[in-house]
DNA sequence: GACTCCCGCCAAAGC
DNA sequence: GCTTTGGCGGGAGTC
């Protein structure tokens, strides 16, 4: 082993483990030169040292002692000979080290050797670990054993044998080492790292940490979360729930643990949760966690009811021993995020990009044996592969979010019967259309066909456009890897089945008009516009988020956002990686935004309800479109609930709807001057400029819109500036945003345009999230959908009536169209609801999540656009619920999951 | 004062 | 009964 090590050493760590003595060196002499570290790094054979003074004779003031030579050694070398050194003599050095060391401790007096001692930093586990990983290859030959006795490495690195433990267990969690037998491990090194790390987000995606980071920003953004404080039940419950106590190790075949030891703790071990930490990287996008959110759902595994301000610490002390040693393996890299309330540690992956779980990893072990390889065609079997068969293992998945991922996933089938590929969205969309209740189904239809013919010119320069989006996003990294099977919907399909959840792809791919209810319509939108792309727009909509985001519209939002948005800053100093660039911020700005759609409630107790009142007005005015098309009639269905508040807010929604009509109509108008003035003589023309316009997309933008369901405004504003909305409304809009959603994990995160592309992208296809995060998607999809409204609509309407009702349309041909309708009834509702904006945004799973009790009242109605929508024969379950509530067309629109979880939350109770 | 995280007690598991 | 593992949290060092 340790000849390997010396050997194998990369530049790297040198250069990391090198820092701290750099350090040292800095410091005064005294305590650099009796520094633990250098004491262990310095050459034997170079001085006295190596030759161990008898310590009794050596005196204290000596210039020949031990101390004085450290000094002359440390000056003298540089931090990469003295690593060179250290890992070629290391085993060497060791015990004469020692010897020095103790002859320190027994000459030198107390305060001396105080002072002699190595810093706390130099102690630390991070720099620990870097030593203990110069001594191996970081992939070592199979055909040598590599064994590990820690024994020998805690005396070689003077360290006790505690911390070797700390070191090892990460390791082993990364399946870098295996435990052979007792005292002794195996060094596998980075062998099995990728196949781990693929496992690991697997099983990740598979537990829903996104939707549980996701919740758990919700909370906090909803009660400052706050452990004194009457705590959410539903936060407890939703945990708690979880069994995540009894979570597992994740295994790859052939790297079972053969020491029967190591599994039989209780396994809150630090093994377990490297893992699940490690796991929240790799489902969550952008790849940054917070300590506090992955305290918070490692804690959650283990009864968050228990949630205790010590609980927590030890959490938070346990996370940042892995982070430590996972950070010299550079996989992770600290970071601060800044939020509202202050500036969070958090980490950032920085590890290999882990390719998409979508074909079903083939987990292969190898350790040092041959790979093996499995292929595992459903997630189930890929679970089975990573729990082998031990008792209880089974990862936290939480048995309602199970439930209500399966329920909804039949649900889906069913609605969308169209066994094919739902992806291809013209495709889906007909078929949606025919699943579709009369009325409602006819719109869409209309809508579409309208769309269709009207713009099929402006379709394909959306495709154009929408690849060219895609070619740019794909040139990240993540993007490319993730196999999408590009045109065909079954491919999306698939990835969405082979995800974990397959919740999330409904949105997208699988179920998209079926779910989208309200969903602002993003996904409708996005369905319309993309038919080729479906796919593309399916699985994520990472065009959009490639398109730069030059709108003064994004400006503005991101100006407000700004506030809200976090800043990363590497512990560097190199701060605010994520930053100041605009283009990123409005990235950031692009989750927040998404959540805070999806935390209505939290909205509203925040300064901004205001605008997140603008936020709802403009979701009722969206059905106001889908509305004036429809007529009636969605109120007529709706009426038969019959109840009196129904009523009186259909009422008051009518008002608010008229009203926001004929905003939308001036503004529609406006913007299509604006078109005309601008010289777009070719409808093509005009959608290629309106794209071009940054569409800006928007990122922000469509988000922003979201809500309210209007692309086109949101285009348009983005090309005028202001076109559709005011500037209070995109600042209400932001605002909102803002507050809510962030990288799941690490909460609002400002994330470079680069990170979010690479990481945002591929967040919605892969992790669970996707479901949770489908806003974000939808946002997306929206976006383009825009364009593309935009593009249908130019042609078309030139005048504002005829957008106005080109407008509807589209909302219609968001196919979910038909399913918006119910959402829009929902959105109604809200207002009845005790949260009027939940409905409207897209807060995926922040419904579920929602402590906000379901509407009581609304549980027997049946809104019969609605519920013929998502009720299905198979999931009453879920139906039932959503069309009780009346969020629940978000929820259904955005996550599926929640909904249903909601339901269970109500049927249950 | 908050953040980090070292340190070592002590109990469970293993032999 | 001794050793190995490793959970846990006090409290010190840093920022």
């Amino acid at each position: 082993m340790q000849q390997a090590g010396g050997e194998m050493g990369t530049g790297d760590k040198e250069n990391h483990s090198s820092e701290p003595y750099r350090g040292v060196l800095k410091t005064p002499l005294k305590q650099a030169a009796t520094s633990h570290s250098v004491l262990t790094e310095i050459r034997p054979d170079c001085q006295p040292l190596t030759t161990p003074p008898k310590p009794k004779e050596i005196l204290p003031a000596d210039p020949w002692t031990p101390t004085s030579n450290l000094k002359m050694l440390i000056s003298a070398a540089s931090p990469e000979i003295r690593s060179r050194e250290q890992r070629r003599e290391l085993s060497n050095t060791t015990s004469e080290v020692l010897q020095a060391k103790h002859c320190l401790q027994e000459h030198l007096s107390g305060d001396e050797y105080e002072k002699s001692q190595p810093s706390r930093k130099e102690k630390s586990l991070g720099l620990l670990c870097h030593k203990f990983l110069a001594r191996y290859p970081d992939y070592p030959s199979t055909a040598e054993n590599n064994y590990i006795c820690l024994d020998e490495v805690a005396e070689e690195l003077n360290v006790e044998r505690r911390r070797i433990y700390d070191i090892v267990n990460v390791l082993e969690s990364l399946h870098m080492v295996s435990r052979l037998a007792k005292n002794r491990y195996t060094w596998h090194g980075r062998h099995n790292l990728s196949k781990t790390l693929q496992a690991l987000k697997k099983v990740g995606e598979e537990n829903k940490y996104t939707q549980q980071i996701q919740m758990i920003k919700k909370r906090e953004y909803e009660h400052e979360f706050d452990f004194d404080g009457e705590r959410n039940e539903e936060t407890a419950r939703s945990f708690g729930s979880n069994e995540h106590s009894e979570m597992s190790f994740v295994e790859l075949p052939g790297m079972e643990f053969r020491a029967a030891s190591v599994n039989s703790r209780k396994d809150k071990s630090l093994r377990v949760m490297s893992q699940k930490f490690v796991m929240l990287f790799l489902v969550s996008t952008p790849q940054i966690v917070s300590l506090e959110v992955a305290a918070k759902i490692l804690i959650g595994e283990d009864q968050l009811e228990d949630l205790d301000k010590s609980k927590f610490k030890t959490k938070i002390r346990r996370l940042y021993d892995i982070a430590n040693v996972l950070s010299s393996l550079e996989l992770i890299k600290k970071v601060h995020v800044t939020e509202e309330r202050g500036r969070k540690p958090a980490f950032k992956w920085t590890g290999p990009e882990v390719l998409p779980s979508i074909q079903d990893t083939k987990l292969e072990t190898t350790s040092m044996t041959p790979p093996i390889s499995e292929s595992i065609t459903s997630k189930e079997q890929c679970s089975k592969n990573l729990f082998p068969s031990r008792g209880k293992q089974n990862f936290t998945r939480h048995p309602s979010l199970m439930k209500l991922v399966k329920t909804i996933e039949n649900d889906r089938r069913k609605i969308q019967s169209a066994p094919t590929s739902p992806v291809k969205i013209s495709a889906s969309t007909d078929q949606n259309l025919s699943a579709f209740p009369s009325k409602m189904a006819q719109v869409p239809a209309m809508a579409k066909h309208q769309l269709e013919g009207q713009s099929k010119k402006a379709k394909e320069m959306k495709m154009k456009l929408s690849r060219s989006a895609l070619e740019c996003n794909l040139s990240s990294p993540e993007v490319v890897p993730r196999p999408e099977p590009p045109l065909t919907a079954a491919p999306s399909q698939q990835s969405a089945l082979t995800q974990p959840l397959g919740v999330c792809p409904p949105s997208h791919s699988s179920v998209p008009p079926v779910i989208l209810p309200h969903t602002h319509s993003g996904v409708s939108y996005a369905i319309y516009l993309h038919p080729s792309q479906a796919h593309t727009v399916t699985t994520y909509s990472p065009s959009f988020m490639l398109q730069p985001l030059p709108c003064a519209n994004v400006t503005g939002i991101k100006s407000i956002n700004s506030k809200v948005l976090n800043k990363i800053t590497t512990e560097e100093g190199d701060n605010q990686i994520a930053t100041d660039d605009p283009a990123k911020s409005l990235t950031a700005t692009e989750r927040p935004t998404i959540k805070s759609e999806t935390s209505s409630q939290r909205c509203l107790k925040r300064p901004q309800a205001l605008q997140e009142n603008n936020v709802i007005k403009r979701y009722r005015s969206d059905e106001e479109s889908l509305d004036t098309s429809l007529g009636e009639s969605i109120k007529n269905e709706r009426a038969p609930s019959n109840s009196s508040q129904m009523n009186h807010e259909m009422d008051n929604f009518q008002e608010e709807r008229e009203n926001k009509t004929e905003t939308l109509d001036q503004n529609m108008a406006s913007c299509y001057d604006r078109c005309k003035r601008e010289d777009i003589p070719e409808d093509e023309d005009k959608i290629k400029t309106k794209q071009d316009i940054p569409v800006a997309f928007a990122i922000p933008a469509h988000e922003t819109f979201f809500p309210s369901g209007y692309l086109i405004p949101l285009t348009q504003c983005t090309h005028g500036n202001k076109a559709g909305f005011s500037d209070k409304e995109k600042a209400g809009i932001c605002s909102l945003q803002h507050t809510t959603y962030s990288s799941p994990i690490a909460g609002v995160i400002p994330v470079t345009a680069p990170e979010l592309k690479a990481v945002n992208i591929p967040a919605f296809h892969i992790t669970p999230l996707n479901i949770m995060l489908s806003p974000t998607s939808i946002a997306a999809a929206p976006v383009l959908s825009n364009a593309c409204l935009n593009s249908s609509n130019t042609s078309s309407a030139q005048n504002p009536s005829s957008s106005v009702l080109n407008f509807t349309l589209q909302h219609v041909g968001l196919i979910p169209a038909g399913v918006q309708v119910p959402a829009n009834t929902v959105v109604q509702r809200v207002p009845v609801s005790s949260q009027p904006e939940s409905g409207s945004h897209s807060s995926e799973n922040m419904n579920l999540q929602e402590e906000k009790p379901c509407v009581p009242k609304e549980p027997q109605e049946p809104q019969a656009a609605t519920e013929n929508f998502f009720r299905t024969p198979g999931g009453p379950n879920t139906v039932s619920s959503l069309s009780a509530n009346s969020d629940g067309t978000n929820r259904i629109s955005q996550g599926s999951l929640y909904i249903p979880q909601r339901k269970l939350e109500v049927s249950e109770d």
